[in-house]
RNA sequence: GGGGCCGUAGGCUAGCCUGGUAGACUGCCGGGCUCGGGCCCCGGUGACCCCGGUUCAAAUCCGGGCGGCCCCA
């Protein structure tokens, strides 16, 4: 029986990543544009999973979807100045219909908010039409000039999540933006991405915000993948767009926005955790397939174990488990094992005729690849629970994985050396001065992640790593995508 | 932002330097035999990224485009 390597997955970690996605039929590169993709049927039902989590849990917190246009005319777009100044250099245009130039430029969205700006001056009058909540799942373009990664770094992000809310205090501006850190606290849970949540310097926040929380896991080579991001706004937008409401006492303010968003690097860091030399390992809940059957049809007993697989796939069924009979016979046992495995299908079931023999079935759970014989009648409810036993050991697993490979340091060699040896994060104490900061980011070779929102490490009698004044706070530093 | 490498079948790759018949493995299709970890046998399928240049002749040399990868900042 294999072992779980995770070689190739811990050292060659980006080639690892490009081969499964492919040969798994998650992703398909080789469209003819730099920077996109192609979803292919398996890949397109994982993320169908994922996208119909977070969909559930921004419909039960009081969030509406809507969908708005993927066209941004230039005026609109350059309104609020801070976020076209980031935003510019990485805008699609469209400066042609047909054969006509166009007066004025469109641009492919790199995110909603000015569009948004724009409707919600049409629809914000009085304090009685807030808060809004709001949230679309659609592709946003960004022209990337560094090298493009599948799903990591790409030029059409095609599952953009995201949520935009407006609020006549800046009170309520905060609270949905701890609504939305818990959101997708829940949502990352869910998929069994563990995750560090810090705020981000100044000089990172998102263009036009007041300041930025994001959500940052970690890959296997030591790079931090920033996997959402939480903005608050503040009036910045609002004020942009002369989005006013009446208040009570008849005076006029600007209300207060959010924005939050979460990409398909959510799906790449999923498979990158879980993932082995064999392939994907899929939480059960995102598995296309959750459990398949895997006939071992000795000759003269072929019908005996058709049947008997055929039984148990219906009852799997029947108790609504996403169940596969892999009755193809052109093949091996052992081959099929192969190709489940690079799928990431969290549990198989053998039946030979040893297994009809003796009334059990033969389980292998892919997580551990661990192999166990289970009696016949007891299968159905042994397997739902395995499958539930697989989620919360994965999300364990990785977040065990990632709590080690934070690294409380005081001194900046050695936090140099944490990220460029590819060990993970460290934690450092710092200032909290701007320009100290993006010094100590070229020290170290790398970036301030932020302050953790997630814990909280005493500073006090500290000094900053870099400049040696009274530490205000730690911070995350790290190498990232 | 700067530098480098590369593009041959669905995948991986040989041939390129030194111009002249594109080869392996894998996959895929058909058939046979197997089946508890990628079995074996037979037959078949399928490629020189695009445009231009040099040349009797270009996968090979030159230029451009498109695409991919890596390193540094």
């Amino acid at each position: 029986m294999s072992e779980v390597s995770r070689n190739r997955w811990a050292n060659e970690f980006r080639e690892w990543f490009r081969e499964v996605i492919f040969k798994a039929g998650v992703y398909d590169y080789r469209y003819p544009i730099k920077g996109v993709g192609v979803w292919p049927p398996y890949g397109a039902k994982i993320r169908r999973n994922v996208v119909s989590i977070i969909r559930k849990l921004l419909d039960e917190t009081g969030h509406d979807e809507v969908l708005f246009p993927l066209l941004i005319p230039e005026e609109i777009l350059k309104k609020e100045s801070e976020h076209i100044a980031k935003f510019e250099s990485e805008v699609y245009w469209v400066t042609q219909g047909g054969s006509e130039r166009l007066e004025r430029k469109l641009a492919l969205r790199p995110t909603s908010e000015t569009a948004i700006m724009e409707m919600l001056k049409l629809w914000v009058k009085a304090h009685t039409d807030l808060p809004i909540r709001i949230y679309q799942i659609v592709s946003v373009f960004r022209y990337e000039t560094k090298a493009t990664q599948p799903m990591i770094r790409v030029r059409e992000v095609t599952t953009f999540k995201e949520a935009h809310t407006a609020h006549a205090t800046m009170k309520e501006a905060e609270e949905q933006v701890q609504v939305a850190v818990k959101v997708y606290k829940e949502f990352f849970d869910e998929i069994c991405v563990p995750y560090m949540i810090s705020r981000r310097p100044e000089w990172d926040k998102f263009a036009g915000a007041v300041y930025t929380i994001a959500f940052d896991t970690l890959m296997p080579d030591g790079r931090t993948l920033q996997i959402g991001t939480v903005h608050n706004l503040g009036q910045n937008f609002s004020r942009a767009f002369d989005v006013k409401y009446l208040k009570p006492d008849g005076t006029h303010e600007y209300v207060y926005t959010t924005s939050y968003g979460i990409s398909e690097r959510a799906i790449a860091a999923l498979i990158s955790i879980h993932g082995d030399d064999h392939g994907l390992v899929l939480p059960p809940n995102i598995a296309p397939i959750q459990v398949v059957i895997v006939a071992i049809p000795y000759k003269g007993h072929e019908a005996a174990v058709y049947s008997n697989c055929r039984d148990l796939f219906e009852e799997l069924k029947e108790a609504g488990i996403r169940a596969f009979l892999d009755d193809r016979e052109d093949i091996t046992p052992g081959e099929k094992f192969y190709y489940w495995e690079l799928k990431g299908v969290p549990v198989r079931v053998e039946i030979g005729p040893k297994d009809i023999s003796q009334g059990v079935i033969t389980v292998s759970r892919r997580d551990t690849l661990e192999r166990m014989r289970v009696k016949r009648e007891k299968s159905v409810e042994y397997i739902s629970q395995l499958l539930m036993r697989i989620k919360h050991d994965l999300r364990e697993r990785a977040r065990k994985w990632l709590k080690g490979k934070e690294h409380e340091v005081n001194e900046i060699n050695e936090a140099r050396n944490i990220i460029s040896q590819g060990l993970g994060v460290a934690l450092v104490p710092w200032c909290g001065d701007d320009e100290c900061g993006q010094e100590l980011e070229e020290l170290i070779e790398g970036s301030i992640l932020g302050i953790p929102m997630d814990e909280h490490i005493e500073c006090k009698g500290k000094k900053c790593i870099n400049c040696g004044r009274k530490a205000e706070t730690y911070v995350r530093l790290a190498r990232t995508y």
